[in-house]
DNA sequence: CTGTTAGCGCCTTCAT
DNA sequence: ATGAAGGCGCTAACAG
């Protein structure tokens, strides 16, 4: 019914084996043989069996790819740019190599079920994306798991996550990046200063929120704990957040969010309010997705190079560009100030 | 070294047969063999093999998702809601399936070569989202294609893409849509509206285009095709393409972008040229991303049900929701009206 | 440079 | 309800 290698080496009047190297291209083959296999290949119109062929050579061609949600451009940024970097030559068959996106919705449970069921295609890599949950259980499952993919040849890299033994590591420094906007705003002349966080229990949240708090510390302004607010990673949490502030104290002059998503939800909040951006309240956001730029007015915020981090992940997680040393490299953040920020009222 | 199946079953004392059971859960076996039989995989952590497994079957966990880029939150926010369908009982081994996601970059190449690719994997399903290519051979190419992976199997949904034969498509109304919106603007009273248009041969452009073109001859408004500019599908795009517009022509009064992205660009434009949205130029975008309502003014545009849809597609790719009748369905668009739109100034 | 020979690890009739 | 046996399609030594 389907056509096999053998149907192709029978029609081109050579082993199975011939064909097989051939269409792999990593062994010499004569050039009028090759010509002849390829013929035949076209004449009998043959794909490779994948997965046959994973189990011979006891590896695939898949790349795993974690995400939060592609949906989020923060991680569809990241994950295109990974893809675009795992294809070329190099690998079996022409070199094509396919991503398995992941979508974990940052569940600890689902991630590592999605890493078992990568493990199980035997990936030939996994890149694993945006912030991790604290928790010391979770943690070591993670670490056990990352270790036995590592055993069975799967390379793994982080990617904008905080680093984990077995792994290379790119970290995005939430933490830095945290700390230049704060100081732009009490450089501004801001004192009360509202901070929407992320959930609480991710690497990114907190490290976001200590360079925050690092920064009114070392201006001495004091940390309210009123004013931090902690919500999910979108414009809705923005939006009640920025409500909230307001109402705790209707003196604040000016308001970072966790990142840009929700800095739309409390610029949202704020015109609804009937407050100006940035004359009656500064906003500062985190990443620098594309649409921070077209904000009215932009928005202040930290850019991270989402997709040169993601592109140097996928290289690296083929091989083709060295782990950096220590296999850890800090990725910085690049404070970007728009007009969403200013001196704050009188 | 790695443990197989055949490890498992001597350590529970059953036959490498009675495990396959236990793990596909396709047969019956007796209560507490199954028991055994996990407790020795749990032992032994024992990971299936699944190129194996799919070689032996016939079939495989994969699902190919055809994108132009994943980067695009209209490609992301599809691809999201997809991969949120295909996972649940019904397939082999727990019933998880791994989404492929595949960025195409909108070039008919690539896609050939990714469904080939995904052909070799035996993936279960492919869906192909976002508009085509218009080019006879090409399409030509890709009917056979199809053709063949259906033959091999494998489901093949076209999500917010024109129907092909041996399909399932689920198309959206981006001639409709297009002709509201114009309506709209024709309502409102502006009589010169500059159109950017999307790349020239691709379906999403030329119907939404069409559809601008017939509201205009409805309304006896003439069509100088000197008002259209063609672009790509972003925010450079629009900002340049409007940039021309007004020099062709400094009077008009409302601005048709292809899309959202390139309706920022434009309303970026616009800002950058003095000019005030909708007072002095009304603008309106197509798709309704989620930035759309945070544009300043928020803007007026055609909302496309992507996550609806692409769940559905999801489904339908999974045998678990009947294919529309006839194969093919139309997914409209909604009109959205907001404040980037207003009469024209006097 | 090319053919021969064994599996890779699992599924699936066919018996029992 | 369980076991035995063959083969899925390909690759990787090993010869020649």
């Amino acid at each position: 019914m389907t056509v096999t290698l053998a149907d192709v080496a029978a029609r081109a009047q050579v082993s199975p084996a011939t064909v097989s190297r051939v269409l792999n291209g990593n062994y010499p083959v004569a050039a009028s043989t090759r010509e002849r296999v390829l013929r035949a290949v076209d004449e009998l119109d043959y794909v490779l069996n994948g997965p046959a062929s994973a189990l011979a050579a006891a590896t695939s061609d898949l790349v795993g790819i974690l995400v939060n949600d592609v949906a989020d451009p923060f991680f569809g940024i990241m994950a295109s740019a990974i893809q675009s970097e795992i294809g070329g030559p190099g690998g079996r068959a022409g070199g094509e190599r396919l991503a398995v996106v992941c979508n974990t919705g940052g569940s600890p449970e689902r991630e590592l079920t999605y890493l078992t069921l990568l493990q199980r295609q035997r990936a030939a890599a996994v890149v694993l994306t945006g912030g991790a949950v604290e928790n010391g259980a979770h943690a070591e499952a993670m670490g056990a798991k990352l270790r036995k993919l590592g055993a069975a040849g799967t390379r793994v890299v982080l990617c904008g996550r905080p680093p984990a033994p077995d792994a290379v590591a790119l970290a995005f420094d939430n933490h830095g990046g945290g700390q230049r906007l704060t100081e732009h705003l009490i450089e501004l002349g801001h004192r009360r200063l509202g901070y929407i966080a992320g959930p609480e229990e991710r690497t990114t949240t907190r490290h976001r929120l200590e360079g925050h708090r690092e920064a009114l510390a070392a201006a001495g302004v004091k940390d309210d704990p009123r004013l931090t607010v902690h919500g999910r990673y979108d414009r809705r949490a923005g939006y009640e957040a920025t409500l909230e502030l307001l109402r705790r104290d209707p003196s604040l002059t000016a308001i970072v969010a966790a990142n840009d998503t929700v800095a739309l939800g409390a610029c949202a909040a704020l015109r609804d309010s009937g407050l100006r951006i940035p004359e009656d309240v500064s906003v500062a956001g985190f990443d620098d997705l594309p649409f921070a730029i077209d904000a009215v007015p932009a928005l202040t915020t930290v850019r991270l190079p989402l997709s040169e981090a993601g592109a140097r992940a996928g290289r690296i997680a083929m091989g083709r560009e060295e782990p950096p040393p220590g296999g850890i490299a800090t990725v910085p953040g690049e404070l970007m100030v728009r007009g969403s920020t200013g001196a704050p009222r009188a």
